[in-house]
DNA sequence: CTCCTTGCAAACCGTTTGCATGCCC
DNA sequence: GGGCATGCAAACGGTTTGCAAGGAG
């Protein structure tokens, strides 16, 4: 692991404890370790997935905490979930600008963008409407370029 | 019920008894209470209270049935359903022109609107990843008019 | 020592499935 | 009459919750 990526992590955790020292909580292990699985993590995790990488190193952890402590970090703001259909949810780390996401039919895979004139319009049209936007979610589904290949 | 409303109503039954022949399948009671339910509707509806209101003139109906038929209707472009994080599908009749939605988060309002530069903005972001677009979903979660009032 | 957090198991809830029966064509 | 559709109940998968035990401050 490089010096900078390691300094990354550090600030993650320092805000994890300031966090949850301006709530009266605890900072616990398994907070930890969770988020350091998002923070490594190439691409976005299902609680499961979450669970059984945390397990690696710590096989006592229940499942039960994974949730609960997605849904606080959630509520946070440290973390963000996709859902798709009914397939669940998927979560990853806040890191820096928001973004939206382009998914794969086929192989399932995730592919990250950022749009300005996106988010501009996004104001515009709520603001026709009277909507006082909070935050938005873009998924559009198709089929990547990797599997457009396959199929010819 | 007006005259021109009827009028969009049979084609709509026209239009599933003729999917429904040309798929070696049969017309059945329920699956067209079920699209009449979702004709009249007024908003977006869960399964159970597309349930729950066939119910109202065929007490026998089960549930399973509505979730087939949605499935069914869903994979004809009869209808579409948008999901919110994990409170589950709702499923409403494609009328004419996709749209997106402005969600509230207060009152749980759904807010329908096109937007042409936002569909043709889409085309522009897929093309630069070469990912071929199927289709999208765009949820704006915020507060409606209504509820900013009663906030204040 | 106190209260928050955890692990476990059970409960939950929306959705799907297997099966015998019913119904359309 | 044959095969698809239905209703029912059971199964399912993801998520939440109650509870007793553990751990941070």
């Amino acid at each position: 692991m490089s010096a900078e990526k390691q300094k990354d992590l550090e600030l993650y955790l320092d805000e994890l404890k300031t966090i949850v020292k301006k709530r009266g909580l605890k900072y616990s292990t398994q907070r930890e370790q969770i988020l350091k699985v998002l923070f490594n993590a190439k691409n976005h995790l299902t609680p499961e997935e979450i669970y059984q990488e945390v397990k690696k190193e710590n096989t006592s952890i229940g499942l039960a905490t994974v949730y609960r402590t997605l849904s606080f970090l959630e509520s946070e703001d440290i973390v963000s979930s996709i859902s798709f259909g009914s397939e669940g949810k998927k979560y990853e780390l806040n890191r820096g600008e928001h973004h939206d996401h382009m998914i794969c039919i086929k192989c399932g895979k995730i592919i990250e963008f950022f749009n300005e004139e996106l988010e501009r319009l996004q104001e515009e049209i709520a603001k026709k409407e009277n909507f006082k936007l909070i935050t938005h979610q873009m998924n559009m589904y198709g089929i990547c370029e990797e599997c457009q290949k396959k199929d010819q």
